[in-house]
RNA sequence: GGUGCGUUAGUUCAGCCGGUUAGAAUACGUGCCUGUCACGCACGGGGUCAGGGGUUCGAGUCCCCUACGCACCGCCA
């Protein structure tokens, strides 16, 4: 037996017993005549003492060990003299009687603790070490737990989880895939699934009313912190329902999961706002709505002042920051290069400042009265020692510019806490967007979506305008989850096909084996997907996702610990057909 | 595809306007220490200043290229 309890057990209650640990010696406080051992497992640390009087071998023992090596420890449980509020296990110890070194450990790069002195990259190449620091197997905890969660709701609901497969067919519209070749079909490839979307709504149209799973999702595409190459999703697609029904049990299964894991009640129902009012108030189709500060057009009160930088903008908007009218020269000035940062793109910022005797005082005072420049800091709803920021331009573009400008402020004023939780719906989404490049419309969520029945008489003559059965969960500014009301009619998918400029013969090439299944009885269906990682990490209070998928890539899509990916030998590229290119 | 920042001891970083032997903290090693828990004290070892090229009497420092890392834009139906 190697342990009889873990570092993380013992407490005064358990004072005078023997018992055996193992773990890793995370630190050795030698003073001399005595030794201090924190050994350390994922459960917690418990300190080992070695005194004096000790045996011989196990005070040799304390003498030679390093960081990280792999330690048993038998003893008695003994009360501390000087105990340690700051431990769980901080009012005992373990005298120990007999110690052994299972393995000895290298130096480790970096301390493994609370807080590691290692950075980023390093950490990652040596991630089994970084794994093993408490921070992180916390996240590892929680991921866990959260899995769980999932699976004894959805499966309390009815919903089965059923797997799908990782190697399916390229598909053309959406992420670029990652490909497979096939060495038993020569100079074909499969893909790896961007997501199980039409294998879904196969399972819908065989009779699987309630299906889930929680399943991994690979898109090659360009990383971010809060975008890794392959990444988990919770899945799930439901029969014989409307957005209602849909949104109904996920905002069930969403208070269900702050109740859980995080002992957070939702007793009102979560919000809902239209796409195109989360644009107009907030600049963003995934608003942060843990404060306010919301975005107000003024484009009427802005224009013919003989301002000509209003005067030849589209839209004029801004919002009140809250409190900053006490900002400093400095402090706009700050603020204004932020705008002009590549990033934002905004070409200046225009200021209003509301003292705390009513007084205005602006970067504009040139071309409008005092009154008239209240009546704009009133639009936008500021209260006496706020600070008004108006930017204009073409309008969506504006609003993206206030929306990054929104969270820099609200940043910059502690606003975005952590601990605090604003979920929400955004729905109605449009069904269609723009691309200049191609010259053709997209769709928004994707090509399977069903457009709202009063929208499609406008499907072929004003496709800007029909909106979709689609919907996002949004959290604390972040897209934590999405999904759509599918088609379920050929002929209605044969139209959207149309619209998004597939010819009848191509959209039966890529997507035939859908449109085929619709024709034998597919039922109306919906579902959506929440995106696990993402939600991990905003149930964890972090901002990079890396923090919770255990292996993560880095920002070059590289495991850089198995230093993949890398060059296969020569035999298994003939086996594959395949010859390489040199890259320019 | 693009932009910005970065790369100096095992690690995290400092290193001014280009100047003579490149520092700190921590980790590591040795010794001392009976209540530590960021133990303390003393001593010690440890550097291809990412790589290459250039400017200069002289480059960690300035310029160019490359590699790598991070963040972002594009992209992510």
């Amino acid at each position: 037996m190697y342990r009889s309890h873990t570092c993380g057990e013992l407490r005064s209650s358990d004072i005078g017993r023997n018992v055996t640990l193992a773990g890793w010696v995370q630190k050795v406080r030698n003073l001399g005549a005595m030794t201090f051992i924190d050994l350390r497992d994922r459960y917690g640390i418990t300190q080992i003492v070695v005194e004096e009087h000790s045996p011989e071998q196990t005070r040799a023992v304390a003498a030679g060990l390093g960081r990280e090596y792999v330690l048993q420890a038998k003893g008695r449980v003994i009360e501390r003299s000087s105990k340690n509020p700051k431990m769980p296990t901080g009012d005992i110890e373990v005298a120990a009687d007999e110690l052994t070194v299972l393995n000895e450990a290298q130096t480790p790069p970096f301390t493994i603790e609370e807080n590691s002195d290692g950075g980023d990259d390093l950490r990652m190449k040596y991630r089994y070490l970084d794994l093993r620091r408490p921070p992180l197997q916390r996240n590892m905890a929680l991921r866990h737990r959260m899995a769980h969660a999932v699976r004894t709701f959805l499966d309390k609901e009815g919903f089965l989880e059923i797997e799908t497969p990782y190697l399916v067919g390229s598909t053309p519209e959406g992420a670029r895939d990652f490909v497979v070749p096939s060495r038993m079909n020569p100079n074909q490839f499969y893909a790896l699934p961007q997501s199980p979307q039409t294998l879904k709504q196969l399972l819908m149209v065989a009779g699987y009313d309630r299906y889930f799973q929680i399943v991994r999702c690979f898109r090659d595409e360009d990383l971010r912190a809060d975008r890794q190459p392959e990444f988990t999703q919770i899945d799930c697609e439901m029969s014989f329902v409307e957005q209602e029904d849909i949104l109904e049990v996920f905002e069930r299964w969403a208070k269900y999961m702050f109740r859980e894991i995080l002992g957070i009640d939702f007793t009102e129902p979560f919000r809902r706002m239209p796409w195109i009012e989360a644009m107009e108030r907030f600049g963003s189709d995934k608003p942060d709505m843990r404060f306010g500060m919301e975005l107000h057009d003024v484009t009427d009160l802005a224009h013919g002042h003989s301002f000509a930088v209003f005067d030849d903008a589209e839209y004029i908007a801004g919002f009140a920051a809250t409190g900053c009218a006490g900002y400093t020269r400095k402090q706009i000035d700050a603020l204004t290069e932020y705008v002009k940062r590549p990033q934002v793109g905004a070409k200046g910022l225009i200021w209003i400042r509301l003292d705390e005797q009513g007084n205005v005082k602006s970067s504009i005072d040139k071309f409008f009265t005092p009154d008239e420049l209240k009546t704009i800091a009133e639009r936008v709803g500021a209260q006496a020692g706020d600070l008004v920021l108006l930017l204009c331009g073409k309008k969506f573009k504006a609003l993206t510019q206030l929306c990054a400008l929104r969270l820099h402020v609200a940043e910059e004023l502690g606003l975005r806490d952590p601990q605090k939780f604003a979920p929400l719906w955004v729905v109605d989404f449009p069904m269609f967007e723009w691309d200049d490049e191609t010259q053709r419309f997209y769709a928004m969520h994707h090509p399977f979506t069903s457009p709202k029945p009063e929208d499609i008489p406008f499907m072929e003559s004003d496709p800007a305008r029909v909106r979709a059965n689609a919907y996002d969960f949004v959290c604390n500014g972040t897209e934590i989850g999405g999904g759509s009301i599918r088609i379920h009619d050929a002929q209605l998918q044969a139209l959207i096909f149309k619209v998004l400029g597939f010819t009848p013969e191509r959209a039966q090439e890529q997507f035939g084996f859908l449109m085929n299944a619709f024709k034998f009885g597919a039922p109306p269906h919906g579902g959506l997907a929440f995106g696990f990682d993402r939600l991990c990490s905003l149930f964890g209070g972090s901002d990079s996702i890396r923090d919770f998928i255990a292996f993560p890539k880095n920002n070059a899509g590289r495991d850089v610990m198995l230093d993949a990916p890398s060059a296969i030998d020569k035999s298994q590229l003939d086996e594959l057909y395949l010859s390489l290119v040199k890259p320019e």
